[in-house]
DNA sequence: ACAATAGTGTCTTTCAGACACTATGTG
DNA sequence: CACATAGTGTCTGAAAGACACTATTGT
């Protein structure tokens, strides 16, 4: 037997974030169904039960459904609830972060979205806006103590385009030394290549990648690693 | 029109903490009806859609209705949802971590709770084991960087006694010099009782509590404070 | 006076950050 | 060889931690 209150909607809303040109950009979509036909929103859809083992396999999904990819990262990050935030009434939303390399996007041929720079972000459905806010607060803030940034590059990245990242997200600069003792780099000891030790934060491989001048050595993310001190 | 997919239940469960002779310890009932009756529970209870502005209302509504108390701390947890946490089917609970002073539970003739240590679960029905364990980490995890730890003393609390808690959850031990520097405690600068400065972690009351030896200062937490630096 | 705990000052060591120097590619 | 960027070593200043010294109560 059920219980005898009335059971909220249930669905799950994911903040799709990359970078673009050195910015943050979220994925939105214009909504084909009322309520909030032909405005800006998130992806998201509903929990299937008969497919779905989880929350999180649920947004991988929605998203492998409607563009077919795969984000690099995916977390929760908080649950919204209340009688407001759909004219329906009552509605849960399990929202979402997800990350993902510009480059893995344009190949995949996702035309469903249209990316927004987070810091100007257009008019959003319901409260959608809230969700993307939150998740940029949430990214930014990991980033201080974490290698999340690194799932916004591609797969093998030098250590200048990651500097780069972290500049751009706390508008600050660093010395390429701090910067580098701070990941705990220390490229003459190791065997490029070769499977790293464990507690190495990045893994360095004999690739290199060339400009004009002396090539940079490429690097790939080991884990998620937490710093045990926040960058800025 | 409602969409076509079938709506899994909605409830919300909480992690009551609390401080009990040093010890963490999370508040566990038995329950009344099954599935699962006569097992070791969480608190919970379902969103009650006429009267709850928030997952958060609905978990302190919860608590109020249950025990009649009001937690000095609450936040949401994460969601757990799936098809095999629940006998009776796919289901979604949202899960939320709450601290209260031990003080308070005696006083408010909370017994409809009883209290295991953390360390030492006993069987609980369904996934909650797994929510305790999440959310004691989450708690610990907070506590290296924040003033977390003050929401588990009474309001007026020595430095004392609250650099116990914290080398009671660490397990190791810190000179009281570096504790106070840490916290930015300079007394006297401070007019005690005086609102203090907003960026103060603490505020100085001029209370004190006294034993067999000289009185120690009381004080109360401003706000929760995140330090830069992880305590250990 | 003494015991016991609160609160403060100082010294040492460690580490973050600035900066300069070396290395290695291209034109 | 000039130039540009990659990578490393060194020096300095600030902060964390150990420890000892002073302060204030009760007995």
């Amino acid at each position: 037997m059920k219980h005898s209150h009335t059971t909220p909607d249930v669905s799950v809303d994911i903040v799709l974030l990359t970078l673009d040109d050195g910015r943050l950009k979220v994925a939105l979509h214009r909504r084909e169904r009322s309520p909030g036909k032909g405005s800006l929103a998130l992806p998201g859809g509903y929990v299937h039960v008969d497919e779905d083992a989880s929350m999180e396999a649920t947004a991988y999904r929605v998203l492998r459904d409607k563009t077919g990819l795969v984000p690099r990262y995916l977390e929760q990050l908080r649950t919204f609830g209340g009688p407001d935030r759909d004219p329906r009434g009552w509605s849960v939303a399990v929202a979402h972060v997800a990350l993902i390399p510009h480059a893995e996007l344009s190949e995949a041929g996702a035309g469903v979205f249209h990316f927004y720079d987070v810091d100007e972000l257009p008019e959003l459905v319901f409260d959608h806006a809230g969700q993307v806010q939150e998740a940029v607060q949430r990214v930014r803030n990991k980033a201080s103590y974490s290698t999340l940034p690194c799932w916004l590059l591609p797969e093998l990245f030098t250590l200048t385009q990651l500097q780069g990242i972290y500049e751009q997200i706390f508008g600050e600069t660093v010395s390429r030394g701090t910067f580098r003792s701070r990941l705990g780099i220390k490229v003459g000891e190791l065997t490029p290549g070769e499977a790293a030790d464990e507690a190495d934060i990045l893994i360095a491989t004999d690739q290199f990648q060339g400009g004009n001048q002396r090539p940079a050595r490429l690097f790939r993310v080991n884990r998620l690693s937490l710093f045990k001190r926040a960058f800025w």
